[in-house]
RNA sequence: GGGCGUAUAGCUCAGCUGGUUAGAGCGCACGCCUGAUAAGCGUGAGGUCGGUAGUUCAAGUCUACCUAUGCCCA
């Protein structure tokens, strides 16, 4: 054993033991260990690079730390491989900034030198990633990691996608985008709200008149008349009034919401309502389109009226016009019935040939010349202008237009049972988020769009021929290569696009790969199979590793990867892809808001670790709601209450034993500890067995938030009452009997604790195990142990229970001389213990001298005769008595509030009383007790204490020695002396009690300050007497250093 | 607009399947320092558990509605 500084700084000894760590490869050497073991597997969510790491970060792989740590330590192998998310539009961004193509896109520099910069650029920001999550203790494997962009990671990817291909869910379908025309691609919705900006736009009312009734036309509003060339349909909504009515101006008939008339005609004059309907009596009415661009589509089902619930009576005329290549629910709705969409508008927002009036007009330049034809065949009643915020590309500075974009879609629709089954077998931390968030989105799921129309991804493996149209999908780079006859090593998209062959189908055409690429959370669902390069290798290793038995990531992931692994692995195995999951919250700034770099509201996480270190930051956060989807506000000082509440208190107690273990030379390999007879140590031998079993339940579970106060409880208990009350045991001389029974038990409690504490603060229990077991001289370490049991062979929980009452007979002793203001040092002669059950006293006798001396009391004697102490008052068992008597409660709980003392003394001894036809035995009262007036009692839950506040001359003479001691203690300390330091005293009191006093216990005084001379004098004069007032009686004190 | 959370002491939060006097830390008041620990110890004050209605013998806990607030989706 070495000795141990006093101050400690946690950082600088997590330093010294990530040193050790790194130097004796501990953490491989912690999953080698368990070579044959029972595999626990653990994935972890790849994050991406682009980035520092910050709480959110730092949270989830401290659980991500915890749960492995614990597992490894019962016994299971446990790998953990870090991975990187390497592709996606964020390191796309980031690159356009730093080639500086913003807003000119990726053809200005050519796809091989964009996705070679992406490569380059994608763990930038790794190394620091490295190092902060080493510095907060985390295990992982760095240098076996995994990254979406490896060959091999692709390659598995593309398998998957086969097999969804295969299994026929995955086609190829529209969806309505925010897409720039300036850039020539889609944005994500991410993106397209980054721009909104306040604009003008028209905003007008046409006419669909009627097939059957010319004179009778629909109005119809719309804010982008660029759209109403693709017109097809137009919607109502089911529920919505509607009138039809004459306008007198013209004397034509209008079909619009009943709410908006307002919004035409100023005064009620002015028009007729003839008649009433709801939206849904309007359903299939055929009218006649603006243009007949489109007149084909007639025979799908368009220029019609629809009904859907989506259309509003907000604004407009509560009839809008469906152009389903130009809306989201304009697609969804003429998708349902039937009706194909028309795109009169190419890539670069200009009208084509359908629409020949504009063809090469940009849709924007448009608008007028529409709203001209519009007003020349007088199919405009209303032209406006409206004023409303509208998305802009960021880059392009252009508006977004919505458009209809090929995509590839997952049929996750069809899925859903299976996932529903599959997530039913998951257990989710916290609970409510299986069937609640994460069930509820499952329940809703649409089909995946997949598809990105981007370049640093994974190339969709999709070759269409130009011929045939034919579509051929590539699962390996074998076949690929066996395709196209040549070498492939890298499947990016500058690296296989200009492959192609003869269709197979036609024999006609070449096949060229699809332009788009994967979605990155795609290849994120696919981890589980592409960090094995799965099933090229690794085939049973991953195939029994399924499902995982533990993942943690933040509750944004709801709809990201704990979906997407999901998705996949129902559709590839129909199996969940995890067992036991995670969910952290979100990490707020202190004041409740987002974390932001900007307003700096919030200490930088390296900060933190150097300050307080990492097994505070550990703790602090996996005892909040964060490691349960709660959101936590981040508080420093909540980190170092922490270290002063946890960290501190233990260090002192492990520096308390190694100070006097090293004094006394005391060996811990041969003082066996485990047949102590002294009740303490088997008392707190007990409560870290306890402890352990706690832990273990609840680690189970994988209720994290349940441990640390358990360990906060068992720390207090160590120091603040073992530690405490029996220190004067390890100051005897020698090293024999009851003495090496102490050391030995508090070696074996601090040893079991750092075992315990082993997952949660990795550091302080290395160095704790490390130093007391002489393990650190070797290889070993406390993380490669088994973890502590529990188990009730090692526990008394009898012996608990009355330690516990112990404990709350000294808190109301203390309470009653704060109440009678006798200070402690005052000794009183009695304190006597009042509980109706005799046996207490036995059970008490081992501690009698530990509550005399706390307490500072003669005689600690007991009483079973409650009724000359307290009042006693009852009250009903509830849930014993509820369950039993339900409506009758409140008859036999008024009862039970009127019955007399002797009754419920009686009861008490083990009696039954009758009341209201029901028999109560003790068990089903709950008795309470209040101190009588005029006595000194203090009633508590398990028992009461009454003290004997008669204080006899003898008893103040003792009171006024121990005073004496306090001063001369005191003024050993203001006189800097050493504590083991011998010294003379003289001392003048003209106090005859006081005198006498000091005469009396002169030698327990003079014991107690060290004094080898002790003399009452004539009177002190002069400077280095000091005077002293011991309530109320003067006494004068020289003393010096012998 | 929809889904899912959260609301308990001045502050940050516990409170398990409804049941007894709703707990802890910080802060505050008062007291206690040479024998591990003042980054310590003790004692105490402080709460109509967001609101309303309901279910129940019994509601901080369950239900409905409302208010505030957060996240996700539209």
């Amino acid at each position: 054993m070495r000795s141990i500084e006093k101050d400690v700084e946690f950082p600088q000894l997590e330093k010294r033991i990530l040193a050790r760590w790194k130097e004796k490869d501990t953490f491989r050497r912690s999953i080698r260990n368990r070579a044959g073991a029972r595999e626990y597997v653990f994935f972890d969510g790849p994050p991406f690079a682009n980035n520092l790491p910050h709480y959110g970060h730092l949270l989830a792989g401290i659980i991500k730390d915890i749960v492995p740590r614990y597992w490894t330590m019962r016994g299971l192998r446990v790998h953990r491989r870090f991975g990187w998310d390497t592709h996606g539009l964020p390191v796309e961004m980031e690159v356009e900034k730093a080639l500086g193509i913003v807003g000119k896109g990726v053809a200005s520099v050519g796809i091989e030198t964009f996705n070679e910069a992406c490569r380059a650029s994608v763990l930038k920001y790794a190394r620091e990633w490295e190092s902060t999550v080493e510095k907060t203790g985390r295990w992982v494997d760095f240098e076996d990691r995994y990254l979406t962009m490896q060959p091999s990671f692709m390659e598995s990817v593309w398998w998957v996608f086969r097999q969804l291909w295969d299994k026929g869910l995955i086609y190829e379908g529209h969806r309505v985008l925010p897409y720039s025309t300036g850039c020539h691609t889609p944005l994500s919705n991410f993106e397209a709200s980054a721009d909104y900006r306040d604009v003008q736009d028209p905003a007008i009312t046409v006419t669909m008149p009627w097939v059957d009734d010319p004179d009778c036309a629909f109005l119809v509003w719309t804010t982008t008349p660029w759209t109403l060339p693709a017109n097809l349909a137009v919607a109502v909504h089911p529920e919505l009034d509607y009138v039809k009515l004459r306008d007198h101006a013209d004397g034509r008939r209008w079909v619009l919401s009943a709410n908006l008339v307002g919004q035409y005609f100023k005064k009620p004059e002015e028009y007729t309502i003839l008649e009433r309907m709801k939206g849904r009596d309007l359903a299939g009415i055929p009218y006649v389109p603006l243009f007949d661009f489109f007149e084909g589509k007639r025979a799908e089902g368009a220029f019609r009226v629809l009904v859907d619930e989506y259309v509003t009576a907000e604004d407009g005329t509560g009839i809008v016009h469906l152009a389903p290549a130009y809306g989201e629910d304009d697609h969804r709705v003429c998708l349902r019935e039937g009706i194909s969409l028309a795109d009169p508008v190419d890539l670069d927002g200009r009208f084509t040939e359908p629409a020949e009036p504009w063809k090469g007009q940009y849709i924007k330049d448009a608008d007028p010349l529409i709203i001209a034809e519009l007003k020349r065949r007088k199919r405009l009643v209303k032209h406006a202008t409206l004023v409303h915020s509208y998305p802009y590309c960021e880059r392009s500075g252009t508006p977004l237009m919505y458009k209809a974009m090929p995509v590839w879609f997952v049929k996750v629709t069809e899925l859903r049972e299976c996932m529903l089954a599959a997530n039913a077998k998951t257990a989710w931390i916290p609970e409510n988020l299986r069937d609640g968030r994460f069930g509820k989105w499952l329940e809703g799921a649409r089909d995946w769009n997949i598809s990105r129309n981007r370049y640093w991804g994974t190339p969709i493996p999709i070759w269409r021929c130009e011929a045939c149209r034919g579509l051929q999908v590539i699962g390996s780079i074998a076949e690929l290569e066996a395709l196209s006859g040549e070498k492939v090593e890298d499947l990016h998209m500058h690296r296989i696009d200009h492959l192609g062959w003869t269709c197979p189908t036609c024999g006609a055409g070449r096949t060229r790969r699809v332009p788009e690429v994967l979605d990155c959370w795609f290849e994120s669902g696919a981890m589980p199979y592409a960090q094995n390069h799965y099933p090229f290798e690794n085939r049973e290793h991953v195939e029994n590793g399924l499902p995982a038995d533990f993942i943690a990531e933040g509750l944004d992931q709801t709809r990201g990867w704990f979906y997407t692994l999901m998705v996949l692995s129902t559709a590839l195995f129909d199996r969940p892809a995890f067992s036991n999951v995670i969910v952290n919250g979100l990490i707020l700034a202190e004041d409740g808001k987002k974390m932001s770099k900007r307003l700096r509201n919030y200490p930088p996480p390296d900060e933190i670790l150097d300050l307080h270190g990492a097994d505070a930051l550990r703790l602090y956060l996996i005892n909040s709601g964060a490691v349960r989807a709660e959101d936590l506000r981040f508080s420093e000082r909540g980190v170092r209450d922490v270290v002063r509440l946890a960290l501190l208190p233990l260090w002192n107690a492990y520096n308390f034993f190694v100070t006097y273990a090293m004094i006394d030379g005391f060996n811990p390999a041969k003082e066996p500890a485990t047949d102590s007879p002294d009740i303490m140590d088997q008392w707190i031998r007990s409560r870290v067995s306890t402890l352990a079993d706690t832990v273990r339940r609840e680690m189970d579970a994988y209720r994290l938030y349940r441990v640390v106060p358990e360990l906060i409880r068992f720390i207090d208990d160590l120091t603040n009452w073992y530690i405490r009350l029996n220190r004067r045991r390890f100051w005897k001389p020698g090293l024999e009997g009851d003495k090496a029974h102490a050391y030995g038990t508090l070696h074996e409690v601090l040893v079991r604790f750092s075992l315990l504490l082993a997952p949660f603060t990795p550091f302080l229990a290395e160095e704790i195990w490390g130093n007391l077991t002489g393990a650190e001289d070797g290889d070993d370490s406390v993380h490669l142990q088994d973890f502590p049991e529990g188990g009730a062979g090692s526990m008394d929980p009898g012996l608990e229970r009355t330690f516990f009452l112990m404990q709350e007979a000294i808190l109301l002793g203390r309470s009653l001389r704060e109440e009678q203001k006798i200070g402690v040092r005052q000794p009183l002669p009695e304190m006597t213990v009042i509980h109706p059950d005799a046996g207490l006293a036995d059970r008490f006798a081992p501690l009698a001298g530990v509550i005399r001396d706390e307490l500072n009391v003669k005689r600690l004697s007991f009483a079973t005769n409650e009724a000359d102490y307290v009042h006693l008052e009852a009250k009903p068992n509830l849930k014993v008595l509820g369950p039993r008597l339900g409506k009758k409660m409140k008859v036999v709980a008024a009862a039970v509030a009127g019955l007399s003392q002797d009754r419920l003394r009686a009861v008490q001894a083990g009696g039954t009383i009758e009341l209201e036809g029901e028999t109560l035995d003790a068990d089903c009262l709950l008795i309470t007790r209040t101190a009588l007036a005029g006595q000194v009692v203090g009633a508590g839950s398990g028992l009461s204490v009454s003290l004997n506040t008669t204080v006899t001359p003898e008893l103040r003479a003792e009171g006024l020695a121990r005073e004496m001691i306090n001063r001369i203690q005191r003024l050993r300390k203001d006189s800097g002396f050493e504590v083991q330091d011998r010294i003379g005293v003289r001392y003048h009191t003209e106090d005859a009690g006081l005198a006498a006093a000091l005469e009396t216990h002169g030698a327990t005084v003079a014991g107690e300050v060290l004094a080898v001379s002790w003399e009452a004098t004539g009177p002190l004069e002069g400077p280095e007497a000091k005077e002293f007032d011991l309530d109320g009686r003067i006494v004068r004190v020289v003393i010096w250093k012998v």
